[in-house]
Order: structure tokens, then C-alpha cells, then sequence
DNA sequence: AACTGTGAAACTTTTCACAGCG
DNA sequence: CGCTGTGAAAAGTTTCACAGTT
């Protein structure tokens, strides 16, 4: 499909990427109280240029006043909205272990969005525990009688990875969360997103390693910080 | 072939960012014995499209054998030169939390490349236990009397993240790993990247939701899988 | 014949410059 | 005036088409 369909509200998927960090600033700023924002501000809060932040806005609509600013609550309701964070997303998480600990404990979830309706293992020790509030479940039982889970999210080791992606798909879950290294194949219309710290690690060391072998040449690498100054 | 074909700065960001998924590969290849490899199947293997990881690659140097392909233990040290993990970097990791644990006990580090030399943590419980096979200690301690470190990972709290990055910064690391949800602002020059799961979730939700708006439309989505069929 | 390497084209993302509004 | 919203230019990235090599 070669033709780029002005789908409905057509918000580029770089804009996507840095919407949930102006929600977080955005959501901080209305904790303390702030009602109203500049894109100015808000942009150097997220870490990103004022203009860039005008343009994403640019492409929800239009919820600035001019000689003004944004209204924090307003915005941020817009964004949540833009993102689906008005209805629950019902989470599972795969993999108990260190990793899928860490992950089930992680206050951002029920936060703001999301639910963890299931927690899968099939370790005989740990299935039937009580892991954060939940039982934790084997996915033959999940798949058997389980809730419905709209994300999947993949703590396990690389190994199973694959294989657990395809049951989760199998129940029809269409987005995956993905943190064991390696790359999942899975149909077409099936959402991956990977994390992996590894691949994390080796890109800050090539930009280590750049700044060794060239210290000279004062090189605006990127993801470097401030580039505008904060008011 | 041009003068440029390798100058110092002349690996793109999006290469660089692909890299480690390659060396990934080529690992897992190299550790089932093959020899060889052409680069649809590498691709395939990576989930990018051939031309994509050819291009990538010519950015490195011509390494490849046309007619024939790719010789898999030349390319994964040609690429590990680039990224840099000729050497061991130094890592801290700040935060023995959940997750702290969790990124402590990965084997990815060892693996190549990077070696965890502290772990630090400011509840007087955990500082002194062992964690890993490392006596678990405190910032004021690796500032006055710590191994070097080259790339710092912050596991801590949100609140603590800010101020645990500049103490880094202070001793001399200019290349943070953040898993802490928010920005850190810290000077120029200080190579940051955020990894959050509620990001990644909301973009998740994003497409979700999108795919539940317009079930019609059937859109080639960021992220999806199988560009390119494998042999 | 099979596969790499690469200029040029197509597309995406960022930045600039400034019009327009409160 | 101060700040937003946006077309247009610039920069960056992906894809195409094919020349070149073994």
C-alpha cells in the first residue's frame, strides 16, 4: 500500500511516540497545581524544542490560546484521549521472574490506562502464588478461561518468547509488549514493540566510544540534552 | 569507492539503532554453527527488509561477498568494532528495587561488552547484602572510593532520578541509561536514554485503539511484523 | 545466477520563519 | 506584546532500481 491514507486524525508515529511524555509532564504539572502551560515550558519539561511540541500539538487539533498558552488540564485530557487512555487497556504479563516482577509492581500501570488482569508462569512453584494482589495463572488456564487481555506483555526468557507471543495471539491479543532479546514473528496486523536493555546498552556505547576517538570535534550527538533553556 | 565511504561520523542514527538487532542475530547464528548468510535472511532474521540492512551495513565498510553473502563471524565483529564492544564498559546501576534486581541478574551484560562494577542503593537494608555476587553499596561511597564507571543505569524512584543522574554526571558519567519515568535534564554533551513502560504501553494503546476506531481500514501499522517472507 | 553495494527517488520528520490571534 | 499554529524549507530515513562482482 503504497499511498499514505490521511487516516482519521492522520498523527504521525514519531508525534505518538512523544505524546505520553508531554501527558507525564503534563500530569506532574497538574499535580503541583499549575493550570496553564507554554509551549515553551512544557517542551523543555518533556525535553524536546517548543516548536516541535506546537507541531504534535498541531496535529490533535487545536488547544492553545495564543499570547496564552495551554490549559494543563484540558491538554492533558485531549492527549489521554488521542492515545485511548479513557477506557481501560486489560494487561497480562508473561513471565514472573525478576523482570515480570518488577513489572507487575510498577505503579504506572493502574495508573493510568491500564490493568493487570493476569499473571503467567509455568513454573509449578510459582504458579498458584500470590504475586502483588494476583494469583499467579499457567496460559493453558488462560487461554481455557481467562479474562480477555487486549496487551500481552513478554517477560520471559528469550527462549519462549517466541512461542508464548503466538499463544497470546492465539487468544487474540494484537499488541505485545516485548523484553526478552530477540525478535518476535507474528502475523501481519500484530503491534511489536521491543525493549531490550542490551540493544539500549550497545547504543550509548557507540556514542561512548565516538566521544573517546574524537574528543576534538564538539559533535551534537543525539539524545543529548537541553536544547532549550527553561524559563 | 568514494573517500567517505567510512569517515568517522558517518553512521546514521537509525543505522546505530539497528546495529545491536544485527549482532543479535548474527550471535544466535553464529552459536548454531552457520557460516554464512545472506542478507534477506539476516533481515528476516532482524525483521527489517533486506535493502534496509544492505544500506545499513555499507555504512560499516563493504564486508560482504556478492553472489555468495555475508561471512556471520567477520560481520558480528565488524559490527561489534563499531558499536564499540571491543572493550568493557564499566556500569553502574543505581536503584535495587524490583527492577534493579531484575536488570542486575541479566545476562546480557557479561555476555559482551559491559560489566557491572557497582551496585548502588540508599536503604540501609540493602546496602552491604550481596546481590549477584556484589556487595550492594552507597552513591557518597562510589564518589569517594568507586571503581571508574562509564555508563550509569538509574533503576531508583522518579522523584530520585534527577539528582541520582547529576551525582553521576559529577563523576564523570556522560552516558546514562534511565528507566525512571520522566526527563532528566543534565548538561550538553550527556548522552540520555529513557526507557519506559508506560510509554511503550500508551503507544500500544494508541494503535489499539486505532485498530478498534477503523477495523476497515487495514493499515500498514508501525511496528508490525513480516516485511519480507523467509526462505 | 545469485547476491551485494549504491546513487537517486520517495517519503518522513524536524526546523525555520512568520502570519494571526488574544 | 507574547504566544500559538502552520506552510515551506531543510534534514534525515527508507525504498527502489540497477550496476557490479564472484
Amino acid at each position: 500500500m503504497p499511498e499514505s491514507a490521511r487516516r482519521a486524525g492522520g498523527v504521525p508515529d514519531a508525534t505518538v511516540g512523544r505524546l505520553p511524555l508531554y501527558l507525564r509532564a503534563l500530569t506532574s504539572l497538574h499535580d503541583r497545581g499549575v493550570t496553564s502551560i507554554s509551549s515553551g515550558e512544557l517542551a523543555s519539561l518533556a525535553g524536546v524544542r517548543s516548536t516541535q511540541l506546537r507541531k504534535d500539538l498541531s496535529h490533535l487539533g487545536t488547544y492553545g490560546v495564543r499570547g496564552v498558552g495551554y490549559e494543563v488540564e484540558l491538554l492533558a485530557a485531549q492527549i489521554a484521549q488521542e492515545l485511548g487512555l479513557t477506557q481501560e487497556w486489560p494487561v497480562v504479563i508473561v513471565g514472573m521472574g525478576n523482570l515480570g516482577r518488577a513489572l507487575a509492581s510498577y505503579g504506572g500501570f493502574s495508573d493510568r490506562g491500564f490493568r493487570i488482569v493476569a499473571l503467567v508462569d509455568d513454573d509449578p512453584d510459582v504458579v498458584g502464588t500470590d504475586v502483588e494482589g494476583l494469583i499467579v495463572t499457567t496460559l493453558d488456564e488462560l487461554e481455557d478461561s481467562g479474562p480477555t487481555v487486549a496487551i500481552g506483555v513478554v517477560a520471559t526468557p528469550s527462549p519462549a518468547a517466541q512461542q508464548v507471543a503466538e499463544r497470546l495471539v492465539g487468544m487474540g491479543v494484537r499488541s505485545i509488549l516485548n523484553f526478552a532479546p530477540g525478535y518476535l514473528s507474528l502475523p501481519e496486523g500484530v503491534d511489536v514493540r521491543g525493549v531490550d536493555l542490551g540493544t539500549e546498552l550497545q547504543i550509548l556505547a557507540f556514542h561512548e566510544q565516538r566521544r573517546l576517538l574524537a574528543p576534538s570535534t564538539h559533535d551534537p550527538l543525539r539524545g543529548d540534552a537541553e536544547k532549550e533553556a527553561m524559563g
